[in-house]
DNA sequence: GGACGGCCTTGATACATATCAAGCTTGCGG
DNA sequence: CCGCAAGCTTGATATGTATCAAGGCCGTCC
């Protein structure tokens, strides 16, 4: 897992390091650097000065942030070939923006921001694929924000659902929730009463059947339907 | 306001615009454009496909969706100087992600998205700080989302007083709501009427004092204190 | 093997904010 | 000058979701 060779391996096709040639590919590999963590184990805190980002190997961790009474907003849920982090390369004062703790073991990419900001003065391909990357993490923003002020619990746990099958999916689908269900309701902004509550109503309407953390949804597209 | 040479004045020092060679400049400005807009004009639709993003010349606009019951949630605020969906430019199908319409007369710049991409491959400093700005959006959204899951109308209200007063302002200070309250809280997800009733409150603590859209906040530091 | 501590579920209740409704003010058009 | 629509406020009520509480299940650790 510490083999630099594997890792230059994992990162090849990355879009991180797809556009990158051999030689750029080599430079960057002396500022990349891979640790283990274990579940529940603290990575950063949100305001800890960044001279890294991520891209996760193994494993999982959210990315969370926690309000005065302790209450907490997990805002990314991060799987195996997921990057993060990276707009702290081209913030004044770098600071990471939320907590980050793992809830699996795994091991962490870390890229130095003043290595790959380098790469990107020579690779406008580079360049290119962070800023769409940027991009969609905007549109998914606001998506994240119209589902919070312009729709309500149920809906947000149906599009949840949704967006775990594979594009384009018809028909009867079985999907694993990725994380226990807790870390999901703080996802989706709703008690774990409330979530588990959601579940239950569309159990009932044999929109989808729960077994601990599968769910088949019969029907996709009238599952799609009852978005509300 | 239409004249070109007072174009490529306003725009010289323009975040966007500032890195580039006079030659450069000179060469995106034939891909520029401006038009005028009445308050209440649609200026494009969620959907429609994107050639172009935006700075706003002057006047105001708002970047909007609106839920399948005609509610309205404000993404954005744009203010004169400020610019938006530069995202655009990353998609693979580009389409606008929001509604924009104007809230008072005005005009509008909109840079074709396929020449200043061209410029960005010349100009690695355009296309940091292109990035930059991406961060900052994607730092506010992470912000808007905390406030609206962690925390509760008032905070969210009272953090947006703050947000209207210059940097680092102490003491009394007075600032212009930028928009109709309507406006404004369809900025906060919150309800006009809730809006109204939580400024009374505020009044009637004597945090801030209301005519009108002029809120005078006597001491900045102590509404600071009462943000939950 | 038993006890303990998470996680999840279910039920009862509380609370923040939306909704509905009415009245006031202001600006504009006839 | 009047009437009317839009914006804002205030009050009464409704409602979605949180909170509080209890119980069941399961895995882990002594």
């Amino acid at each position: 897992m510490n083999d630099p060779a594997q890792l230059a391996r994992d990162l090849r096709h990355h879009y991180l390091f797809a556009a990158l040639s051999e030689g750029q590919r080599a430079r960057i590999l002396a500022h990349v650097h891979i640790r283990g963590f274990n579940a529940a184990e603290l990575l950063f805190s949100q305001g800890d000065p960044a001279h890294a980002f991520f891209v996760l190997q193994s494993g999982a961790v959210k990315l969370y942030r926690v309000s005065a009474d302790g209450q907490e907003k997990v805002m990314r849920l991060i799987r195996p070939g997921q990057s993060f982090a990276e707009s702290v390369m081209f913030m004044d004062d770098p600071r990471y923006p939320v907590h980050c703790t793992g809830i699996e073991n795994g091991a962490l990419i870390s890229i130095e921001c003043r290595a790959f900001v380098e790469l990107l003065k020579e690779s406008f391909d580079t360049s290119r694929a962070v800023m769409a990357k940027m991009a969609q993490r905007i549109q998914a923003h606001w998506d994240e924000i119209e589902a919070l002020t312009l729709q309500n619990s149920r809906y947000r746990v149906v599009h949840y659902l949704l967006t775990l099958i594979p594009e384009g999916s018809r028909g009867a689908i079985t999907v694993t929730l990725p994380a226990r269900k807790i870390v999901i309701a703080a996802q989706l902004a709703v008690t774990p009463e409330t979530l588990s509550r959601t579940l239950r109503t569309l159990s009932d309407e044999e929109l989808i059947e729960v077994h601990e953390d599968v769910v088949r949804i019969p029907d996709v597209g009238r599952l799609q339907k009852h978005l509300h």
